[in-house]
Formats: C-alpha cells, sequence, structure tokens
DNA sequence: TTCCCGATTTGATCCGGATCAAGGAGTTAA
DNA sequence: TTAACTCCTTGATCCGGATCAAATCGGGAA
C-alpha cells in the first residue's frame, strides 16, 4: 500500500476527482466528515436554461457547483431582468442558513451540481471551525466582487462594461493565469451578458465587434474568445 | 444589589448604552468576553467627509461603527467614483481576515466609532462560533443587499433609482417600522447621492423635484424627508 | 444537401440622462 | 452689512445607449 493510497482510503470514490474535494468546501472536512457528506450528497446534471432554484422558493438543500457555469439573477416586477453573479466550479450555491432564496439560480451552460439537504450540511458547519471560515471567506469574497460589480453598473461605458466581463470569464475560466495570449468559451450569449452588463443585446453586440475592431480580441462562432493581450484588455476595461 | 445590577455587574461601563451591545456584534458576546474586549478598544469621532479607511492600505484594526454614517466607495484610476455601500450603527466595518481595504470609507455625518486592533478582533472571531456565525450573516446580509443594488444600477429608471434610495436610509434610519408617514435625515447631500445611484447631481436633484411633484415626498432644508405613503414610494421604486 | 429557426449583427431613429450654463439660497468670515 | 463660498435647483442642448427594424449567420432536422 504506497502512501498515497494511506492517505486517499477513507475518500468516497466521488469525491476523489472533484474541484470542491481539491479547491472548494470540501478541501476543509477531513476524510471522516468527507465520508458522512458523501452518503447525504446527490449528483445532478442540468442543461443550459434550466432553473436551479427560484426567487422566494424555500431552501432545502446547498449544492457546489462541480461543472459548468450557473447565473444568479433578480426581477423586477415588470420583468426587467439583472443578472447579480456568476458561479463557476468549485462555488457553493446557496443562502447559508437563510430560508427562502433571495435570488433566482439557472444553469448558463450545462452544469454539475453535487447536492446536500439543508440540515446535513449545516450540521457540519456547526462543528467545523475550518468550513465555517471557509464560508465566511467565500461569502466575503463574492461580496468583493458585487462591489467591484457596482462599480461596473454605476459608472462605466458600455465598452468598458463588456471588457469587464471578457475579463472575469478569462479570470475565472483559464485558470487564474495571467499571461497572455488567452482564450476561453463564453458561458454565456449575448442577452445574459446584456442582462449582466445593464445593456441591451444590441449593444452588447456593437460593443463586441468595436472592441474585435480595435484588435482586443478575436472571436469565433459567437462563443469562443481569445484575448491577445490581456493588459490591453484591462486597461480598457477602465 | 438588584438583579438587573446583578446581570450588568461584569458589562464595561462604555458597552451599556451601545447600539453594538444590543443589536451589533457584541450581542454574541459573554459579559466576561466583553470585558476582554472593551480593554483593547477606543473610542474615536469622525467629521463628515474625513476618512476612515483607504482603499489598498493595510488593515490594522476593525471598528463598530456606534453613531452616523459611512460611505463605503470605490473609484476608478479616472476618478469616476461609486458609492458601494452605507453602513449604519451598529454594522461592524473592515474586511474581516483582509490584510488590504478593498474600498475606501468616509464619513458621511458626524460619526463615533469603536475601534478594535485587528488580532483581537481576529482572535476574539477564532474562539466564539456565537461570533463567527453572526459575523458570517452580517456579511450574507450584505451580499444580499450589494446584488439587490446592483438591479437598481443595472436595470432601474433615474426615478426609481431616487425612490430606492429614500426607501433604503428610511429602512435603515427609521428605525424597521413599517408604518407611514415616517421622516427622516439624509445623510447624503447630492453628490454622494449621485455616487451611489450612478447618476449625475443635477438628475438626482431633478428626481427629486418630481417626487415632491408626485405628491410622494416632502423635503425641508434639502436633507429632512418626510414619506407619507411607504408603500407608493415602494411602488415607484421599480 | 436544404430548410428552418433562434441568435447575432448591423442600420436608422429616438430619448433619458449627461453636460454645459446660469441663478438661487444658506453659511462663514470680515 | 457684504463678499466669497458651497450646495442645490433649473434651463438648454448634446450624446450614448435604447428602441425599432432588417439582414445574416449557424446549427439541427430530415
Amino acid at each position: 500500500m504506497t502512501i498515497k493510497a494511506l492517505n486517499d482510503v477513507e475518500i468516497p470514490q466521488v469525491c476523489r476527482s472533484c474541484s470542491a474535494r481539491h479547491d472548494g468546501m470540501c478541501a476543509s472536512l477531513t476524510p471522516a466528515e468527507l465520508g458522512v457528506l458523501a452518503t447525504h450528497t446527490r449528483h445532478t446534471h442540468h442543461r443550459p436554461g434550466e432553473a436551479l432554484a427560484i426567487e422566494s422558493d424555500e431552501i432545502t438543500s446547498y449544492a457546489n457547483v462541480t461543472d459548468g457555469v450557473v447565473k444568479l439573477s433578480r426581477v423586477l416586477r415588470d420583468g426587467r431582468q439583472q443578472l447579480v453573479g456568476l458561479q463557476f466550479a468549485p462555488d457553493l450555491m446557496g443562502r447559508l442558513f437563510g430560508t427562502e432564496s433571495p435570488i433566482t439560480a439557472e444553469a448558463a451552460s450545462e452544469v454539475d451540481l453535487c447536492r446536500v439537504p439543508k440540515l446535513v450540511l449545516e450540521t457540519l458547519v456547526a462543528g467545523s471551525n475550518e468550513l465555517k471560515r471557509r464560508l465566511l471567506d467565500q461569502s466575503l469574497q463574492e461580496l468583493d466582487e458585487a462591489r467591484e460589480w457596482m462599480v461596473t453598473l454605476g459608472r462605466k461605458t458600455a465598452a468598458e462594461r463588456v471588457a469587464s466581463l471578457l475579463l472575469l470569464v478569462a479570470s475565472r475560466t483559464a485558470g487564474g493565469s495571467e499571461a497572455s495570449p488567452v482564450s476561453f468559451e463564453l458561458p454565456l450569449g449575448r442577452g445574459d451578458m446584456a442582462d449582466f452588463l445593464g445593456l441591451t443585446i444590441e449593444t452588447v453586440s456593437r460593443q463586441i465587434s468595436k472592441l474585435r475592431n480595435e484588435g482586443l480580441v478575436t472571436i469565433e462562432n459567437h462563443r469562443h474568445v481569445t484575448v491577445p493581450d490581456l493588459a490591453a484588455l484591462r486597461r480598457r476595461a477602465g
């Protein structure tokens, strides 16, 4: 038996190649805790556009995003919609200790979730200082990102907003690497981009064309983006 | 010795009438913990406009807002500014466990703070489950508010934004009461309102005049606001 | 392959809020 | 008292992004 095998001996099979296990919430758990957790989880797959949680619905479970991208949104009574965040693997979805979801969550791409019943996770959180600390860190991180985005929505021009979104997706999907060129797949269509940026579809499309003409990005099939110079795009993002 | 005296026997004098003690962070502490904390705190007063923390400065302490209102903001390189939040008593200011402040904090009104050295609070947090839980709750609350405001910035008209801000201030300063009429003092001038709403001073001023003409609010001395019908204002806020 | 249909791009025009400009109204200092 | 200042309001004009309206692209089904 190798040392690796010894270390892994109690790690549940389904967790071994999971991103949450390595970089997410589950990295804060002992093998024993992970074993308990794994007996309660349920893995689900979702198609783009599928609703995962509806605003003001009762919360009955949390879920780790193990693959794909989830859109978080709110709508006004008359239908105007605003995306308020994106969640990538291995983020934890769900308002901790909340009783009803303050927002709607929807699959942006093909999404895999690892769902945990509400009470199971809350019990685990109560018993683990390290987990509590990690979840506090994640929520503070999300708060920083939300405030950053408030600047984008309140004070940036249309072109700067689009550039900001491309940078956001690049940083979350093209592995934190800062080296140019990067290339990645957009998880959002033009309509969702517009709803995230507080713009219309037409304006998003025009500004993407403009960034393309300025040589800041190359785009194939509307979704595949290449950024030759990240620093230049960052300057363009305000 | 009365029962009240018995209960209060270990409560530090300065904490007895403090809002943080009753509704804020300190309500989660035992008298003993509070006693330790109080030996490390320093009370400071600040004039409107005074900087309390600067973006990317090192964090050396946290502070409970014990009176007044604090503006949180970010600025772009070219000077465009966006307020990203307001803190009222008894909120705790400061990015927990962060090493540098992600935002700038500035006194909006006359402000009283109760400052705690970074390490003292972090030690206390590490040792208190209840405190950790309360701070997690506060940060989740702030996250919800930030996302709510993203909707305001991304999708509402100028008049709706102004109405939203009046409602926000009303709910935080006129004591959670839902009964109309309410009346309160605006802690922000027109310029700060504009920076919070992603508008210009002139537009804020015009929209306030419009709301006044519609009979939704009455305003004296530019700062003192009376809302005869909260529900009507809420409808106007989108 | 061809047809179909939703997504995207592009063009023309419109309008809400920005910008530029002027005029109160309250406050502090001399 | 006036002068100088800051803050707010109101008016006139401009412009960035919304809206309305066609093309055009791309992917899936037969």
